[in-house]
DNA sequence: CGTACATTTGACATCCTTCAAAATGAGTGG
DNA sequence: CCACTCATTTTGAAGGATGTCAAATGTACG
């Protein structure tokens, strides 16, 4: 999945190892390194003025993070879980890529992947009522942690009720309310707090409004 | 602002001309080739199983389109305006990064434009009341217009409320509210529909929350 | 077992949408 | 130039979905 050029890269750098909620870096940070998560779950997330956070991405094992053009981060991100980061510095990497083509296509497929997430989450947040957004993100969920090829109908949740509420634009009143409901109509079951189970796949795919 | 090696590139190829409201493809066609606007306005958007559209970004001269790493398009692209687009054959486009590295290179900093404006816009739908939605956009229409540098206090607007509606995740009616109050508490004036100006840069600042 | 934190549930307020109608403006023909 | 028509925008009234505030329940950890 990921481009094997970036992974070579990333694997000849140093690892990095995290607690849960830890910040590897802020909004305003001098950019330095590029990241690959190897374990864990990380977030990219902005605040607002007011203090609000608004979730960008979640990250899981696989992802890049870091990608940028500029000078400093326009992102946020913090760990959720503990987790294990492979990393290289961008000099590096532009130094590969002077006898390397391939390294500039990889980067461009990288940011391209991160931008049709933004896009998908923009029309979530944009189109979608409340229980379509938890929905949409249950079958987002499920799709990752399947390997993008065969959804699970058995999810981890590794961020709390407020990050799911910080990713779709949704309080965490109204994210436990759209998990009850869901749950009421028989679409999922709630085993645990942090695990959802996919009871009715076609219901919730409905429910987010991606039927066929 | 654009990178020259694609400037370049489009230049050397076909120019189209389009009229106001006519589609250059849709969700789902075939990718053959790598647009640049050079004159006129268009978006680029998604529509819902429902029918509903989700603008993911107004482009003007200069801004790219076209660009994707999969074998159809995951946007429609239609015009609002008559444009004049240049076009270049996607296959010319690799060929050309075989012996010039900076050509992808130039199409990661593309996307990754796009990506920036995408969270953009991901943000202001997540975390902003409708007041301050529109507040943003006439901000960014500001800047826009003012070629990235020196903001206009005169913006013109191409598209309909409808258009903005559905790029803010707002309805036509509220949208025009919204116009109404930004012009009652005197952040701007409306000489015609299709016209803005700022009065109050301030106040709508503070209203789109990105006062410092 | 008890404390602290996260989640769930309830009651109410608010903002945005929906539905409906009026006003404005652009284009056309008399 | 004016009257007419159609589309777009604006305004109004009412309903609904989500946010807010507060309390109860559940869960993890010492």
């Amino acid at each position: 999945m990921a481009p094997p050029v970036l992974l070579d890269l990333v694997q000849q750098g140093e690892t990095l190892t995290l607690n849960a909620h830890e910040t590897l870096f802020s909004e305003g940070d001098p950019v330095q390194h590029l990241y690959c998560v190897a374990e864990g779950t990380m977030v990219l997330s902005r605040y607002s003025v007011s203090g609000e956070r608004q979730i960008m991405a979640f990250l899981f094992p696989g992802d890049f993070l870091g990608i940028t053009f500029e000078k400093t981060f326009s992102l946020g991100a913090e760990t959720l879980t503990k987790c294990i980061l492979l990393r290289v510095d961008h000099a590096a990497l532009d130094e590969k890529a002077v006898d390397d083509p391939s390294v500039w296509r990889a980067m461009s497929e990288v940011t391209w992947r991160f931008l049709r997430g933004s896009m998908e989450l923009t029309f979530t947040i944009g189109r979608k009522s409340a229980v379509g957004r938890i929905a949409s993100f249950l079958l987002y969920l499920s799709f990752r942690q399947g390997g993008f090829t065969a959804p699970t109908a058995d999810i981890s949740l590794p961020m709390g009720r407020q990050d799911i509420g910080d990713f779709l634009g949704l309080t965490i009143e109204t994210v436990s309310r759209c998990f009850t409901k869901l749950k009421e109509t028989g679409c999922i079951a709630l085993p645990t707090t942090d695990r959802v189970e996919l009871v009715d796949v076609e219901a919730l795919r409905t429910a987010a409004d991606v039927v066929d």
